[in-house]
DNA sequence: TTGTACGCGTTATCAG
DNA sequence: CTGATAACGCGTACAA
């Protein structure tokens, strides 16, 4: 763990200027010989070049953040592990910001771009405040989000379309004769929530479904949420028959309790979830899921952001990847690789308003 | 996202020194009014500091690197999601690195240590080759290893009790009464697919049961291996009743094959997982996994490197995390919570030798 | 208390 | 082709 060398050493020890070291050591046209010196000297005091005096001149990091709002959801670790090798291919790390949808921690992470650590930021926000997009008005680097943002924010933009997803799953419960059909879904003053809520009502209005308050319980999109929110529908509506869940994880929670309760899935509830996670294949009885495309919107998400690093000044892009229903026993009544439906292809547009 | 006003920017706004200037930011004893000024200006301006010069000069990058195996495998987010928090309220940054378990890889990331771009590293190899003994012999930063190293190693050290985890394993399947125990390895010269053959192969042998080779098969720790591994199993030893899995990925793709080959879990085949990820909880049905503690061990792993970057040059230690089997229905045959068998606590010991 | 000047390790410019 | 030398932005002895 000694101090290491710096081309400084090296200059010494090869008896050449500092600058004839940084020529070799960057392939700049060097003679021969100057270069075998450099080289011999290198290699015998194990010379690595210092990243951070690099960046300094060359005001580059080579690094590039992903705030996530839950190391825990799959659903983001999806998106990690795509954002990862893309990054990682294009000579960029990663440094990696959990901000549990803290808006405190998510707007800390946004000023700290102004330390220069990272080249640029992909984020996903469960919430959107003013707050957040003043900041990113004025971020210093170039910065990608993960979710929607209101239409004119100049933000590169990956989306998802919960709503559609929403009406899939709707459809898809419908078309298997439920009529009593619930909907557990997370915070409403966050992005997803409300607009999957607001999906939810949609749907059941096209379908001539009356909306019933009772239907709707709200609760955070963790598991052990999903049970509790479960359990009290069962409570005010006992004969509910379908359950949409506003995520994997809240549809979890509500096998477990549904299970305790002596409710049989899907006969008696059939239960769809989104994100389409590792859980959802996993679970018991595999679970009915509508795909928002996690993996896609990371691996945009990356593209996206390394473009800008190393493009121009284009004007904000929006991507948005479209839902897929991928059914499952939870709601088909059989287990197996399951179905897919919903289209395919990504929409890409490009953003043109102020 | 035009550049950011540095000190210099400050100084001259504020009509003092450079030195001034960043006495104020640093709390250094400094006259009100000069203090008055500088803030002013700072705030005006929207200043940040720069935290590569920073580093450039303290030397320190408050950024920590973990490398993990493969950012797929759940055992490993399991230790991320634990890592993250710890570092982040120490104040440093997590660099997350994936190398896929590939040797040249995790050479890379030791050898880029040198680098200087982080303050130390969290890494988790599944082969330990001599290379990577040299590498970390000769590491410019501190490195702490999750996974177990040769004795005299001189490496901080967090270790999992896969050999005691697959004992209880075992003895747990044969008290129940199975006799004809498989095993789903990941490839040998890895060093949990080594420790936990060997220790399959030590149960047997203390329970009285023969050693059978075809009853033992070998894929890699993923889904579709296991699948293909207990393909391969069946149709050699159809009347298996039991199979040990070096993870809960090949378990779980052990789960599907046996569903489609009209086997029974656990009526016919009990099967045990191992690393109990959140999928062993979710899977249908609930997957019996012993547990080597990935939390436990990330946080442990966080723990001993912040110790070494604040603390001094103590002897390298070794932290090793007790197994537990959490029994669940694939091997009880009723689904629940689940119950847990083997000890709680943690061993922790000091290692002298060379 | 404040300012000047130097160094952290590189890269890049500009004479020679 | 090579060698001084000036940045990059910050922290800090040292002198005033």
């Amino acid at each position: 763990m000694a101090d290491g060398p710096t081309i400084t050493t090296i200059a010494e020890r090869a008896g050449v200027s500092i600058a004839s070291v940084s020529r070799v050591l960057n392939g700049l046209p060097t003679r021969q010989e100057t270069e075998r010196k450099v080289m011999a000297a290198a290699d015998e005091l194990g010379y690595v070049r210092n990243a951070v005096a690099r960046s300094l001149k060359s005001r580059r990091t080579h690094q590039v953040a992903f705030a996530m709002a839950d190391v825990g959801n799959p659903a983001y670790l999806a998106m990690l592990r795509e954002i990862q090798p893309v990054l990682k291919a294009a000579g960029y790390r990663l440094v990696l910001h959990s901000t549990d949808a803290v808006v405190a921690d998510e707007i800390d992470v946004l000023h700290s771009l102004g330390e220069r650590y990272v080249d640029g930021l992909i984020m996903s926000p469960l919430r959107v405040t003013e707050q957040h997009l003043e900041m990113l008005a004025a971020a210093r680097a170039p910065v990608v989000i993960i979710g929607s943002v209101p239409e004119g924010t100049r933000v590169d933009n990956v989306r998802a379309d919960s709503r559609t997803g929403v009406r899939l799953a709707i459809d898809h419960l419908y078309a298997l004769g439920r009529r009593r059909i619930g909907m557990l879904n997370g915070p409403l003053d966050t992005v997803p929530g409300a607009a999957r809520g607001a999906a939810y009502r949609e749907a059941l209005a096209d379908l001539g479904l009356h909306y019933d308050e009772d239907l709707v319980r709200i609760g955070d999109f963790y598991r052990a949420e999903g049970g509790r929110a479960v359990a009290e529908l069962l409570d005010r509506v006992p004969d509910v028959d379908a359950l949409m869940c506003a995520n994997d994880l809240i549809a979890l929670g509500a096998l477990d309790v549904l299970r305790a309760a002596g409710k049989r899935v899907p006969a008696d509830v059939a239960v769809v979830g989104m994100d389409d996670t590792d859980l959802a294949a996993a679970s018991w009885p595999a679970l009915t899921s509508v795909s928002l495309g996690s993996a896609e919107r990371g691996k945009a998400a990356a593209e996206l952001l390394l473009d800008r690093l190393q493009g121009g000044d284009r004007e904000p892009r929006v991507v948005t990847v479209p839902p897929r229903l991928v059914v499952r026993a939870s709601t088909a009544g059989t287990a197996g690789a399951g179905t897919v439906h919903g289209d395919a292809g990504r929409t890409k547009r490009k953003e043109g308003g102020a």
